[in-house]
DNA sequence: CCATCTGTTATATTACATGTATAACAGTTA
DNA sequence: TAACTGTTATACATGTAATATAACAGATGG
């Protein structure tokens, strides 16, 4: 999977990266049970040290999207993902909302808020038969 | 309007209060040219630096959403709200994106992810009548 | 056995963001 | 004149982000 960094970007770089992992693993581009690269070799990869990567994977080792298997390395979480808890619900509508109140305030109406969600969902949904 | 505070959010205090004044005025409890508190008052009130407040103040300023008048001080914009312009929507675009993938991978399909962003929409502008 | 890879941990350093504190300025208002 | 307004400047403390270097235990392949 191709992963590209925007290093001007206001988001740290961890966070560029758990996004797309994340993303990777919604689109079908990465599937459960695939290993992904080191941290030191992805960490190389993209130009960036050792504990920027290993920070990302951290977190997306707390959340359950990925494993650290012993043998195997670092992978997918092949069990499948981790399910829509209480904790990420709440976090969740703490995103949304003020990106949905903003979007109110520029006049934007109902359907158009969910003609951009349901497009987004769309693009992401299907880059499955790209790769 | 009343504002929350949750010092123990990782979001910044300036950003809850931008955040927060956004709903308000999607919400109808800000009217347009509406006046706002003073950067010491609401500074106070909340009970953070004056610095803090201004620099929300500074950001809502900077995006159009508020105008800072000799006279009048501080008051929602009253020509206004800013448009749906390009830069906006990418940065939602990019705010939405990673989201959508989370919810994606937790197992969530189109209507339940319509429907949470549906409700929110309702949430925030059923204020109306409440105030 | 040995070299090499794995994730993990520790320490130190640099840079930046956040928040507070204090002070001052110019303009407005009562 | 006194009190308020937004604004700006400076300084300080704290936390986060990112890098650099190093070391450790466990697993792997020659």
């Amino acid at each position: 999977m191709i992963i590209e960094l925007d290093l001007q970007s206001e988001l740290p770089i961890y966070t560029q990266l758990v996004n797309q992992i994340i993303e990777g693993i919604a689109s079908g581009q990465l599937q459960l049970g695939e290993p992904l690269p080191s941290v030191r070799s992805l960490a190389s990869d993209v130009g960036v040290n050792l504990h920027t990567v290993n920070k990302a994977y951290t977190l997306l080792k707390q959340e359950g999207y990925i494993q650290v298997h012993r043998q195997r390395g670092v992978v997918v979480h092949p069990d499948g993902m981790p399910p829509v808890t209480e904790s990420f619900s709440d976090k969740q509508h703490g995103e949304l909302r003020p990106i949905i109140a903003e979007a109110i305030c520029r006049g934007m109406d109902k359907a158009q808020i969910l003609g951009i969600v349901e497009g987004l969902y769309n693009e992401i949904t299907q880059k499955r038969e790209g790769n």
